[in-house]
DNA sequence: GTTAGCACTTGGGCATGTTGAGTGCTAAGT
DNA sequence: ACTTAGCACTCAACATGCCCAAGTGCTAAC
């Protein structure tokens, strides 16, 4: 049996399963593709795709169906990326139209994903560390309670409440803000956390340890506000997609909504936009993914975007479109 | 056939129904209720309830169910609020801890609700109409985009990108900011349509164009920025509520999607925090929801919260929550 | 107005039979 | 050493028929 006629029938297995979601036999396989041999041949090979854990049959007389490891061969090695359709180009060509909010570019992006693909889609964030700090502002709202405000020359903005501990007066408050403006205006947002002890240093003893809690807040601020936040969209496509499917929605749904769980899964892969990177079902370290699949790679400076979907789904043509999505996103937004 | 024994079958129906999932039959109720009579009468009462609409069955040897309008007639004039438990109450309380941040507050009370219920919990941000201007600034992000930021004192944050139409200089940008900024700090946010134009108009003739639209953009936020804005939790509960049940659950997340439907459904609701509101099944103006229902209520001034869920569903203990919930939250946000 | 009794309906469960897709194996062909 | 035709075998899915339990509506008596 050769071995690249092997790696032919996983793939049109893939490809059929993925198509028509039902176990696919060898004789459909013979007709539906030209590979030059009878359907008994193709039995032998299946035979040792099986023992080789690539793919499993549901029960005895049924067709076989990919295996994640299948797939994770299927992706790996068969695959091709599939060039997108002239419409799909143009939709996220228009994504650049418009020069509009980081939120709103993303909050489109992740809708057109969703719907490019027919799965749910999820961005990150995008990490601001070249950001320059362009204001700051601490607003009194309570006796013991600041509010704090970090704006960025990106556009984007970082807030966060903070329990001073005692109370604050409002006078105070106002010369920490200009001292504060005053030495970190300017300065790159990763930066922060060696320019913000000299201005602490520099204060007036009396004022000294409310700044220190200031500086916390904005330290906080500076590498957590933003990239620490998913946005998502397209969940109604897991309801859709799975009809007459078992796929139990449910744990997908809870993991969706744990935000840790998804950044975590989302900063456990690759990032390198120009591939992207698939995890499979079980190769996912959340259980309830476990019959899931999630495409992401990297976009910007290390953010990511990606989309969930079932394992039996379209590969290629998701993987392209995540690629291409992430590709257009880096651009706008400036690498 | 007495008119007050109706309703108590119709609330044992209910009741039944919502907790066992499954038509309820006259025998089982003259068991499981203590309604002094035989299944004989009930079903003769049951005979009428369905002639009148009230309820219905599935075939013809099935126990009845309710219809959207017995679930109105059992909500409108026959339930009466249980009371939450000890546990609950608490865990509501500790929503007071923590003096936190707004969309904090709003998180952990959505999740709360969330929980409570066993339902999708929705809540609309807070408006903030008494809210006062802090602070206002402009940032210049490219040479025709300025990024504006309203600075509420109840620590809320709205920023919005502008496209000024033709180059922005920086040193305009920043005498713009301290005019506005003395004009209008401290200013209600609701008054900002009567106050800005003045600002407008002392304005320099050469800086009116710009002035004009960085109103703009501050009016827009400061009517629009947040309470238009939902947070739900608890869309896994959908699908845990429906196993073996087919609401299909497809619509609803698609529904729950779009944030304007959302919106438009809460809105049409009544907001009075004493009594919350209850739109059941084709009641929803919303297709997807046909076999949903919505029960809903203000707090604060005006903002919605509540839950959705199957027109099947546990309705006292659901409006108790809903309303409790809504209690604290315009305690803790103030009125 | 209530109730017992009864004939009637009907979905669900179960046992049984049938079908068809699909497999694995063997033996023959290249 | 592969490939292939052929064949016996397996098994889910579907269909059929049967019975049962739950439930109804009606009627006649209380």
């Amino acid at each position: 049996m050769s071995e690249p006629r092997k790696l032919e029938v996983l793939r049109a297995i893939v490809e059929d399963y993925v198509h028509s979601r039902e176990p696919v036999g060898s004789k459909a396989l013979v007709e539906r593709h030209h590979l030059g041999v009878s359907s008994a041949t193709i039995r032998n090979d299946m035979a040792v795709l099986e023992e080789e854990g690539l793919i499993a049959a549901p029960h005895t007389s049924a067709g076989r169906i990919p295996t994640d490891k299948g797939y994770r061969l299927f992706v790996d090695r068969i695959s091709q990326v599939k060039p997108l359709s002239a419409a799909e180009r143009r939709a996220i060509h228009s994504l650049l139209e418009g020069p509009d909010d980081v939120d709103d570019i993303l909050e489109r992006t992740v809708r057109l994903l969703s719907q490019l693909t027919n799965q749910v889609a999820v961005v990150q964030y995008p990490h601001s560390n070249r950001a320059l700090v362009r204001h700051v502002e601490f607003v009194l709202l309570a006796p013991q309670q600041v509010l704090v405000v970090l704006i960025a020359d990106t556009g984007s903005v970082g807030q966060k409440v903070i329990d001073a501990g005692s109370d604050v007066g409002d006078d105070a408050l106002m010369r920490l803000r200009s001292r504060f403006l005053g030495s970190i205006a300017g300065t790159q947002l990763a930066l922060l956390p060696q320019v913000l002890p000299s201005v602490i240093a520099l204060c007036p003893p009396e004022l000294r340890g409310l700044a220190h809690t200031l500086a916390n807040g904005l330290q906080a601020l500076s590498d957590n506000s933003r990239e620490e936040r998913i946005l998502m969209a397209g969940t109604a496509n897991l309801a859709r997609s799975n009809v007459d499917f078992p796929l139990s929605i449910g744990p997908v749904l809870e993991a969706l909504e744990e935000q840790v769980v998804m950044l975590r899964l989302l900063s456990d892969m690759g990032d390198d936009p120009r591939g992207v990177t698939v995890s499979i079902g079980r190769e996912n370290p959340y259980d309830g993914l476990a019959e899931a699949s999630v495409v992401a790679t990297g976009y910007g400076s290390g953010a990511k975007v990606g989309i969930l979907g079932p394992t039996r789904m379209d590969y290629p043509t998701t993987m392209a479109a995540v690629r291409a999505v992430a590709r257009y996103l880096s651009r706008i937004l400036g690498g």
